[in-house]
DNA sequence: TGTGGATTTCGAACAGCATTCGAAATCCGT
DNA sequence: ACGGATTTCGAATGCTGTTCGAAATCCACA
């Protein structure tokens, strides 16, 4: 592999993203537009990534990636900053949902790529199952879980993982379907306030850590 | 419109939701699939839908109002029951979220063409956005709000409007994400067995509706 | 600097898709 | 039994992602 195809690889990566921020739909987004965009040819995706399926999973996997980096750092820093003693628990879930929410609502990040691809893997059937992989990628969510039994030492693994998996619900509802959220709260919560958002979420979700609930 | 029109469009309908239980990915589902299913052919899809896309709009609804009746129907039975007092929070919960779930672990639902359509309203742009109305459609859920009240009468519409959505984030993630739960549970959990899981649901979601925590 | 093999790019061709449209067939009130 | 409206059909259209062989480019080595 010579300079020239990491080159192409990364431009189409690049306008693939940058497409993919664009479109409201993923129908939107073709091969031949891709190409074009990255000043090269449909050709190029089946040669350097297999298909155009391929290619945006990695471009998914790559934005991911920077959305799981900025999730662990707050959560290293919440650990830091009470440690030896356990981290506050608003913090831990601030760095659980936090991260994904100001994604959502900036206007400027990369979030509608993620947006897409959930939708794709649940449109395109791959019986290797790439997406599945990232999608359900639970493995970078897992090390929450021995911080939050440090908060909740009451609670075992499978609770602790019950109610993550209660609080990522909550996280990809507000996320993915803003207008639902709009409606049910009559408009009465500005969701464009990132920081609001998520305290409102700490609130719902951090009780169900707390004993006696 | 005579009668041979409505026998064929319905027969459409079935033939669709049929192909749309059946498959595992929206791609599998095709035009010619369902004419043939339908003993029909691809035109008369346009015909009488205008699209494939709004045939299986026509499908999707069908199917999500003999949802919401069910929804409807336990908490008709829950206000009932308790009448005049509030009705039993945990019933009320049990209402909002139950039959998604039951109908999610039940093979023989036709539960898939609801996931597979909101799946759709994704991929699929439609200005006039159809499905919207139907993927967000909150009118039906607006019910649930005065029963809210009146059980936590110290929430004001717009908090109970938020802690209903939290509450369908929880329930869309256990019925869409059937496997990331079992990872983040560690399978500690059955999920076929659906009054086990509707019961840790209202574990988690009744507490959003009460005092002091 | 010139050459040969590997790497990368390209463009035409292919199969599949949803949809369109005019003609044929069918229905149904008269 | 007729005739207008409704419904069905089949071929054609333009789009899609992908394939493939040939052309072009690169790069190590002489």
């Amino acid at each position: 592999m010579s300079n020239r195809a990491n080159v192409t690889a990364r431009r189409l990566m690049d306008a693939c993203e940058t497409l993919l921020c664009e479109a409201d739909a993923l129908e939107e987004l073709t091969a031949r537009k891709i190409a074009v965009q990255a000043q090269a040819t449909p050709s190029a995706i089946a040669y350097h990534f297999g298909s155009q399926e391929e290619l945006i999973t990695a471009v998914a996997e790559r934005v991911y990636r920077r959305l799981n980096a900025e999730r662990l750092t707050l959560l290293q820093k919440a650990v830091d900053r009470r440690a030896p003693k356990p981290p506050e628990l608003e913090e831990v879930i601030a760095a659980l949902v936090g991260p994904s929410i100001r994604w959502a609502t900036d206007p400027n990040s990369s979030y509608p790529v993620l947006a897409h691809f959930t939708s794709m893997a649940h449109t395109h059937r791959d019986g290797a199952s790439h997406y599945r992989r990232i999608i359900e990628d639970v493995e970078h969510h897992r090390v929450f879980i021995p911080q939050l039994r440090r908060i909740a030492p009451w609670l075992d693994d499978v609770e602790i993982g019950w109610r993550m998996n209660c609080a990522l619900g909550i996280r990809s509802q507000v996320t993915r379907s803003r207008h639902r959220t709009e409606l049910l709260t009559n408009y009465g919560m500005d969701l464009d306030d990132a920081d609001l958002v998520i305290a409102r979420m700490v609130d719902v979700i951090a009780p169900m850590f707390r004993r006696g609930c």
